[in-house]
DNA sequence: TCAAGCATTTATAACGTTATAACTGTTGTC
DNA sequence: GACAACAGTTATAACGTTATAAATGCTTGA
């Protein structure tokens, strides 16, 4: 590719087909007011030249971005959480005019930053995120303001697109699989309770170990952003204390490493002192020895789905209409 | 927010600095031929009415995007390397100009194909990817076309930017680890032969075990794109035969997750019939137990360099200063 | 005092696209 | 045969910015 390769644009196309630039815009965009014949003639040309619409002209001319920009927490709280989350995006917005934006906001800042920079600079067409809380300050802006988006995550506000892993059925479904090992004194180790997802796994560890009338251990201090260390550390002075847990539920697979090493580091045996279920979102654990009774969660299926969504909502789709809640698959 | 919100344009900070659009710019501009007083009344204006400079205009008017594009591997290679590594260029980005945007090509498309799409179209005004062959096809037309480019691995190429991650020294700490516990039989499970970064890390591995004169064993058709239960497979064959390893290298924790299983599987003992050293990307699997023998990767840094390294290269800086090789660090 | 020089500022045009309104030529109606 | 209606095409202007060239006003030197 020569240096002084200029790209073509709708002028050239319009001087090679003989039709004025303005019917060459017409015809690419499939205005129904140009003759069919037209159309083709103009298609062609395009194509012969290798013409690509400007993204930039068409942004400034429409005001429409053709970005969808993710917004990522803090890296490091689920293994592969962002990767397997943006294969999914990509694989849906390839070969669609849109692109993905990154950004991602550090620890300490507030989440609502880039938020609204995004949406008072008009910087993408649509949103995704994830981690939502019940009453998300993001979620409420972004709706007063009339902008598309989609969370990964439910909320307590007025209805918009989401999508959503079941962990009240998560939750349930470990406690039913640790009492059917006999498992009476159970123990959940919950992420950060901010989050919806969180009260929904502890209503659902509530709920079946209530039905069930065992004990159920709900430590209030951990918390999944936590390093794994800590969560090592805090889980192992429990265990060392009296009446301990039997039975032990990990949100992922950070939490169940974490809970393994403390549980073998005190000479505790997996499998007969206590067993452990976990939450799985990548297929290697299936290799980890000793195996972990896992519950698996798709973050790339919810990907996908929220990149549909999205681009849905911003061709005018009902966000009410863009909602769906996965069910947990169990492990094997 | 109303819907009625008009982001203000260099127009409305003239009107309310009182000075013409051009005079506007120019000073937004830093151009030394405003006057420092002007400047100052401008910058004002600007903060007061919140002006941002709008992209689209930008980009059409100048040609340069304030983009930087991250083409991805198909998704599953590394544990959490897309994450990683995104988070390391975030960080670098987040306050400049700069945008991040993704492309994931397919597992059976062309890598090409994303990088031509970029650099045909002007979508970026750089490029960032990973995985380098040493003959690597999009590193030779990058340098043709004269466009800013970073790569994760180096390449036999013309010097261009890049970081890497020393995988010679890798394999050969790894060799002396595995020597210095009293292994004689040792193999490394190489990712595919068709990257640079594993042609180094077989390099390193022959050359130590040449100088112990030791056995090295290195089978060919292990790849690191397998998924992983395939290398499960294959490794239990390989443990299965006579003279089996009694010391194995892991390229990564996914290869170290699926060993550690095989070897697990056939009632090998860890410690005592094989040693295992591994390379680490994640800080959890400190918590891996048994614990793993390894050496560490940072990828976040690795994107921190790369994401500096670009914005230095688009700057002007010669690519040929912009590259740096990372050292293993002993994981313990 | 006046031209030249200088420091600032500004008008104009252009990047490539699309929305709006205007134009052309044909058909159909009375 | 005049005019309305319509299908199809096009000229014009505008999105917000910056590069270029031009203009302004002030200072300086002879």
């Amino acid at each position: 590719m020569p240096s002084t390769y200029q790209k073509p644009t709708q002028k050239d196309v319009a001087e090679a087909s003989g039709f004025a630039v303005t019917t060459v815009s017409r015809a690419l965009a499939d205005d129904p007011l140009i003759a069919e014949k037209t159309r083709e003639k103009i298609a062609k040309a395009a194509a012969d030249l290798g013409y690509v619409p400007d993204r930039a002209a068409q942004r400034l001319r429409t005001g429409r971005t053709n970005v969808i920009a993710l917004v990522l927490d803090p890296h490091g709280e689920i293994l592969d959480f962002s990767g397997s989350m943006i294969s999914g995006l990509a694989e849906v917005v390839r070969g669609t005019k849109y692109h993905i934006t990154l950004t991602q906001h550090q620890s300490g800042e507030d989440p609502m930053d880039p938020i609204r920079h995004i949406v008072r600079n008009r910087l993408a067409d649509g949103l995704v995120f994830a981690r939502t809380e019940p009453d998300d300050p993001r979620v409420q802006f972004l709706i007063d303001a009339g902008f598309p988006f989609v969370t990964h995550g439910r909320t307590s506000l007025a209805s918009h697109a989401w999508y959503d892993y079941d962990n009240e059925a998560f939750a349930r479904m470990a406690v039913e699989r640790l009492y059917g090992k006999g498992r009476r004194r159970l123990m959940i180790i919950p992420p950060s309770a901010r989050y919806t997802f969180s009260k929904h796994m502890i209503t659902g560890f509530k709920t079946a170990v209530a039905r069930h009338r065992i004990a159920g251990d709900l430590p209030e201090d951990f918390d999944l952003n936590t390093p794994s260390n800590a969560i090592y550390t805090k889980l192992r002075k429990r265990l060392e204390q009296d009446n301990r847990p039997d039975g032990l539920i990990c949100p992922g697979e950070i939490a169940a490493i974490s809970s393994l090493a403390a549980i073998d580091d005190l000479g505790l045996r997996l499998g007969e002192d206590i067993d452990v279920v976990a939450k799985q979102t990548s297929p290697v654990f299936d290799l980890h020895r000793p195996r972990i009774d896992t519950i698996h969660e798709d973050i790339e299926a919810a990907g996908q789905f929220l990149a549909r969504a999205l681009l849905q909502e911003i061709n005018g789709a009902a966000p009410a209409t863009l909602q769906n809640l996965q069910q947990p698959r169990p492990g094997y």
